[in-house]
RNA sequence: GCGCGAUUAGUCUAGUGGUCAGGAUCUCGGCCUUCCAAGCCGAUGACCCGGGUUCAAUUCCCGGAUCGCGCACCA
């Protein structure tokens, strides 16, 4: 295929190089909403959470992991069974899908439907002739789109795979406060598969039926959110925010403001939310996501979850689908800690300040990153053709291979000996090292610019003598001449820089 | 889920109711090669699935899957 700078050339690349195949399985035609990871693509989810892993370790969070599948009752407590499934008609002959309440909304505009029965919705269909619009056909029965994927477990007891991690971290929360010994905010996070029966899924990974979250929560009193201990650290950082307001004038660039500032303006309402918004944003930063492609934009008040107070969704600018989120920061208030203690007829309420007899049930803040949908962002806005050269500008640390080790010419055993001797020490210093003797050197260079690795290191003649090696760096293509001696603890040196 | 269009090697594509489905690139083997997709020789590899029409279907028809666009949906 023609090497341009254009998206057709990146989607061939990320399935050729073994970033992402799809849909799976692709043997059997494809299933619409899943998709594989190839080795390429693994290697660089990995990177990004063992990089997620060790700044979450650093910000104070410990790591959950619970079930994919939780009884019925979880997702009563939580709002997701009502919520999550919605009332839909079916035309009888053309199929058609309408959603119910919708469907009334604009054809009888004068009645309330909000908290209506199916079996009510039901009456007024008959009550009023309601007809499909496409061909006329008179509606019938009231279904449920369930956006939750049901199984069922054992004995058939109904259960349903997760729709979000979040929910499944709030159930450990008496055992999280007794191992916290009391000392708030909590924070925990949680990484894994979350599923969504999408109607229809589109655009690849960002709307995944089976996708992974990377989910951090804050337990806090409310006291601590407007006396937030880590605030002043971070109160001075700047961050692009588009608030409602300024959507609702039709601006949709953000603003570079502190997060004092925003709080001020009473963008913001709690300083614990601020330093949400931060880490979320920090996260995304330290991936290499450009600046100016990020935006933090706050939801309508429509546009929230049902369990939220306030809600900002981060977002990157991309070329394929605009702007994407990557991140949901919701307050989450007590809602969900509430429920579960009404549901399972515990006690929530805990002491979180000096005075034992003070007790509340804890305020959940929550920063919920999609992994893929940062795996795509990531591969396309580091994807870059410069004068018919792939190069994926990624950091160092994220692409599947640290360095990759050539021979400059295949058919000198000696160049070649050397060369694996070079690469199995960089291995047994466990530094992640990819050996490539086919094809020109050129060639080779060229395919480790597609994957993204940052140092290719030339064994040549001259090394033969000296026991020097050359390191070719990606983006300048520039070469430097070092000693074998000291290659490892160079590259040690530059991944860390 | 609806409407329109599409689906041919790993990738990008050409083409056909009937001989071996063509090209580019990639990949692999060999030769050559003193640093950025060089060259030469050779090789592997594809008509989305099911049914129908037909002497014969990758091609035409029907259904399904998947993808794209629009509508709907998107906690």
């Amino acid at each position: 295929m023609k090497i341009e700078n254009n998206i057709d050339t990146f989607n061939s690349l990320i399935k050729r190089r073994g970033f992402i195949w799809g849909p799976s399985p692709e043997v059997y035609g494809g299933f619409a909403g899943f998709y594989s990871y190839g080795p390429a693509g693994m290697a660089l989810k990995n990177n990004i959470l063992d990089l997620f892993r060790r700044e979450c370790r650093y910000f104070g969070f410990g790591e959950v992991e619970c079930p994919t599948i939780m009884p019925s009752i979880v997702w009563e407590a939580s709002g997701h069974l009502e919520r999550f499934i919605d009332p839909v008609m079916r035309c009888n002959k053309c199929t058609t899908l309408y959603r119910a309440d919708k469907f009334f909304q604009e054809n009888l505009p004068d009645i309330v439907i909000e908290g209506l029965s199916s079996k009510e919705m039901e009456t007024l269909i008959k009550k009023h002739n309601l007809f499909c619009p496409k061909c006329g056909t008179p509606f019938e029965k009231i279904e449920e789109y369930n956006l939750m994927l049901k199984t069922s477990v054992g004995n058939n007891v109904t259960a349903y795979l997760r729709p979000e991690t979040a929910t499944t971290t709030y159930l450990l929360f008496n055992r999280l406060d007794q191992d916290a010994r009391r000392q708030y905010p909590i924070k925990i996070f949680q990484y894994g598969k979350a599923y969504r029966n999408e109607i229809s899924p589109r655009q690849g990974v960002l709307r995944m039926r089976a996708f992974d979250q990377f989910e951090l929560q804050l337990f806090i009193s409310k006291q601590q959110e407007m006396e937030f201990e880590d605030y002043d650290e971070i109160k001075n950082k700047k961050l692009p925010l588009l608030c409602w307001k300024l959507q609702e004038e039709g601006v949709n660039k953000p603003d570079l403001i502190s997060l004092d500032e925003a709080l001020k303006n009473k963008i913001i309402k709690k300083p614990a939310y601020a330093y949400c918004l931060y880490i979320g944003y920090y996260l995304t930063e330290i991936l290499g996501i450009p600046q100016e492609l990020i935006r933090l934009r706050q939801h309508s008040i429509n546009e929230r979850a049902h369990y939220a107070d306030d809600a900002w969704d981060l977002e990157i600018e991309t070329r394929q689908f605009g702007w994407v989120e990557i991140c949901g920061i919701h307050d989450r208030t007590d809602y969900d800690l509430r429920r579960h203690a009404e549901f399972s007829k515990q006690n929530f309420e805990v002491s979180m300040g000096s005075d034992p007899n003070l007790k509340e049930i804890p305020q959940v803040l929550e920063i919920a990153f999609g992994i893929d949908r940062i795996i795509y962002v990531l591969l396309e806005t580091t994807f870059n053709v410069e004068e018919g050269r792939i190069n994926l500008k990624l950091k160092p640390n994220l692409a599947p291979n640290v360095v990759a080790v050539f021979p400059l010419v295949r058919n000198k055993e000696n160049i070649r000996n050397l060369a694996l001797k070079v690469h199995r020490n960089l291995l047994e210093n466990r530094i992640g090292s990819f050996y490539d003797t086919a094809g020109s050197i050129g060639k080779r260079y060229r395919r480790q610019d597609e994957l993204g690795t940052k140092w290719c290191i030339t064994i040549d003649y001259e090394s033969l003598d000296d026991n020097t090696v050359t390191i070719r760096e990606r983006d300048s293509m520039d070469q430097t001449r070092v000693n074998i001696s000291d290659l490892s603890e160079i590259i040690k040196m530059k991944q860390e820089e």
